[in-house]
DNA sequence: GTCTATAGGAAGATAGAC
DNA sequence: GTCTATCTTCCTATAGAC
């Protein structure tokens, strides 16, 4: 194997982890199965990170900063208020269905660092990050189209958050996508009647 | 250890999974830690049930029947709608805020079930039982004050089932419970709103 | 920095006495 | 039906050659 400065296999051993944790599940990916997924062996891991957990933690931090990014790109603003929020939601619905094992992955990510001590901040972290970026993502709507908000902006990004996140779970578990159109207008009416002030 | 019945034993060791599992985690918790805490000896785990897969799919079907009857308890039929909505999520709330392991538990469950080979149905079965006992709450309202709803009841029950599951996921991961009045009262309205026919 | 080989421990499951 | 003792397997992590 060629070899690589340690940031650079950091960085592709955290990839390699990813993909087999989304493939696997969190309890069944081993150093040696993520060591054989990035093509080397078993050692290098050991070398890169000081343990099983420092890598987990990479794959965290790592994992999170990818769809923090989904979300933002997903629901940013466009024409109308309605615009906004209906081709919003079917962009990042678009990315659930197409990448339903990374998204199953970040709840794993989470109840793993909820469970293993000292990791609990990350797993807050991780939320707090998706509350912030509705946060921002509001923030530029009222700028942008000069709204008034029915309920204060961390409710209301509180709110967004939560459901986003429970319906991203409940479709992973049920599939059923024909049934989850009805559900979608449900919501994106509520949202636009929450940010509207007519 | 006085001799008991097989059946008596299974429901034993099934409540002791449930309280190890909730207190450890899912994959921390062995066939040797389930033993202990119901002050058995390993064998007798193996002795009543094949293996410890056969266990968890006790203890998943179990766990799913308490919440079930949580649900349906919380969030019946009081004096008005509002009452029935408020008082009905105050009480669901109340039961999360008391035991709040034991329904990190059933997110726990639902993603073992996912990934272990053949145990898929029993996640889908504990998603469609929620939602089912949401359908029944529904008809009953509609029934016993003569609502007529804006969107079809399966929609509603959905719709529901994923954001109680959202806010409860994200009140388990972030604590901080003042945050969360106002997000109720946000989500009761929207709920009040879509059975009312004003 | 990467490899092979192995130490050391913990898990699920079984054997056989009582 | 329950126990103690053990088998087998697989894991994380390390040692030491290249």
């Amino acid at each position: 194997m060629a070899r690589l400065p340690s940031a650079e296999r950091r960085r592709q051993l955290t990839e390699a982890a990813i993909r087999a944790m989304a493939r696997d599940g969190v309890p069944r990916t081993t150093t040696r199965s993520i060591a054989a997924e990035a093509g080397v062996s078993l050692s290098v891991v050991h070398y890169c990170f000081d343990s099983k957990q420092q890598l987990i933690e990479s794959v965290i931090t790592t994992i999170t900063g990818h769809y923090v990014t989904v979300v933002k790109e997903a629901i940013r603003p466009r024409n109308t208020l309605e615009d906004t929020v209906r081709v919003g939601f079917q962009a990042y619905w678009g990315h659930v269905r197409a990448h339903p094992d990374e998204h199953m992955l970040t709840y794993e990510l989470t109840q793993y660092a909820l469970r293993q001590p000292g990791f609990e901040p990350l797993a807050r972290r991780q939320y707090e990050l998706y509350a912030e970026a509705y946060t921002e993502l509001i923030d530029q709507l009222r700028q942008s189209m000069g709204l008034r908000l029915r309920v204060p902006v961390p409710v209301l990004a509180r709110y967004l958050a939560a459901m986003t996140d429970g319906l991203t779970l409940n479709f992973l578990v049920l599939g059923d996508e024909s049934a989850w159109a009805g559900i979608l207008d449900t919501v994106t009416a509520h949202i636009a009647g929450l940010v509207h002030d007519d």
